[in-house]
DNA sequence: CGCCTTTATAACCACCGTCTGATATTGTCG
DNA sequence: CGACAATATCAGACGGTGGTTATAAAGGCG
């Protein structure tokens, strides 16, 4: 299953949300999301399974709970997917702070571009890695 | 449809990424697609269709033929999502060196957990921001 | 206009994921 | 050990999503 699929169910989106403060048990998880989605336990525990399965949490036994914590690990990777299309909404702030982040001397030169041949120009292409 | 029930699709995801290096039209989209994923045309259209619905693309009417193009709106509410969770693994130096700073020596009566048991810690107790 | 191209919609169907009630498992306590 | 609490798993029902074929809508061109 795809870290996306995963969050596509808001069940499990807001499992995440709730675990963002740390770490919770089952139970406590249960009582929440039982109430605001109007699920039953096993609907909840079978969402802790597919995070769990899908890496997107830990589980530490204490006594007979289970305390749940976030796995930050495919959160990262959909932020690692996103990336690309940061520049979209961030095109001069992202470009201007990766060049400068990265120290990069080589800069590529102005080359003007005829308004008329494209209209809305998106990437302006190289300074990919 | 939530954002991140939308990407995850495999198909609609590809699709987002082919119009990530700009606009293109539904037949051209639809000739990789088609022969990536083995799925027919409407196939193509309907997630065509799903993504623009869902605010993913805006569409250009040229003749007959239609460009797509990658609306950012809904990926940076996703990128916003993450936001959360980013200090997960920023935190990384942020948090190593507040724990530092702070010089926390005072600690509570840690019991039974062995030191492999231990995992890192995640909250760091409220650095903000 | 009539035909072709391009794209979208309609109708239908199969499969996958999620829900539920019942039950198993594991740990604590008296 | 037996009762109870917390959580997970099982089996089955159900709905939604995505696939297909057939067809419609709309523009370009001789």
């Amino acid at each position: 299953m795809h870290a996306f699929d995963v969050l596509g169910e808001p069940v499990r989106r807001r499992i995440i949300e709730l675990l963002a403060d740390g770490e919770m048990s089952a139970g406590e998880v249960g009582a929440i999301v039982q109430r605001e989605f109007g699920i039953s336990q096993p609907g909840v525990s079978q969402h802790l399974r597919v995070l769990r399965e899908n890496g997107f949490t830990t589980v530490r036994p204490q006594g007979t709970r289970r305390l749940y914590a976030v796995d930050p690990a495919p959160l990262q990777e959909l932020d690692h997917w996103l990336e690309r299309y940061r520049s979209f909404w961030n095109q001069r702030l992202d470009a201007l702070s990766t060049e400068i982040a990265r120290g990069r001397s080589r800069r590529r030169p102005d080359s003007g571009e005829s308004p008329s041949d494209r209209r809305t120009r998106r990437r302006s292409g190289g300074t990919g890695g």
